[in-house]
DNA sequence: TATTGTTATACTCTATAACTATA
DNA sequence: TATAGTTATAGAGTATAACAATA
């Protein structure tokens, strides 16, 4: 977009209504939603659900620094939700993945969040229902478009 | 909710997809904003808009400790955004207030978040920006709703 | 005595710098 | 030498406990 478009009136309030909703949802799911890890540990944990990483792999998604994802990562191998191995062919690398009780809480943390969304969903039209699935699709279509531009 | 009432797989989706949408837009809006102050200062400040406070009152609200707030407004002081003054009727209160800085700070922190999500609409069609309205709108219900049951 | 707010102290999460092990 | 990760140390935000001032 040009540096100093001029921003239509009714673009600028839908934009700052829907950014406060937003917010707001994500809000209340993060106080309402009971759970057994704080925020940054959980986050971690969710990054492993797809796939083994390395810590520097990890500290580069969460935008932390080494020596603090090396300390998170201790305590998810103490509490035991995460298991350090090898790597095979470099011996500086230390390969972290799901425990089956890691694997269990993410799955048990999502949910509870989900549970909290869908409670108040129930009781909508299938119209409404209907407005908000496109709504949402739309949503994760701006998000990706920026990520990939 | 009843404990264990089941839930309509159609829903269960929309609320799954629909709470990370708000959380991908919450967490991009936070991440790209430059920001003069952080967050939980922010938040204070955006408090204090509507009408001045007292310490135990934004303790309250921000779901914080009353020293942890008292040493956060104290920062807000020393750098000019909030005013402290003292309670006409009851001497233990400190009734905080915005400076005009402060009401600056506010007005400019929120038009640049707004701005972020505004580009992110301006491509969008006529019918989509409709779609995204009457979704914003029936949002903030369901979240009203909530907060007043 | 009860309430409002601050000060004292400690814990957690974060970072940068220094160190160890491997490539 | 360069890279992956850990340990050492320090700074910021948070909490509970103890304290001061006012009701």
């Amino acid at each position: 977009m040009p540096p100093h478009a001029p921003v239509d009136p009714t673009i600028a309030e839908l934009a700052h209504d829907l950014r406060i909703a937003c917010m707001r949802v994500a809000r209340r799911v993060r106080f309402d939603a009971d759970t057994v890890v704080p925020p940054h540990l959980f986050s971690i944990l969710a990054r492993l659900v797809a796939q083994p990483r390395t810590v520097g792999e990890l500290a580069a998604m969460e935008r932390v620094s080494a020596p603090t994802m090396s300390r998170a990562v201790a305590q998810l191998t103490d509490q035991g939700y995460v298991v350090r191995s090898a790597d095979e062919h470099d011996g500086r690398l230390v390969r972290l993945s799901l425990t089956p009780e890691g694997s269990t809480l993410v799955t048990e943390e999502r949910a509870n969040r989900d549970a909290w969304m869908a409670e108040r969903l129930e009781g909508l039209s299938a119209k409404d229902q209907t407005l908000l699935r496109r709504a949402t699709d739309l949503i994760e279509e701006i998000l990706s478009r920026e990520a990939t531009r």
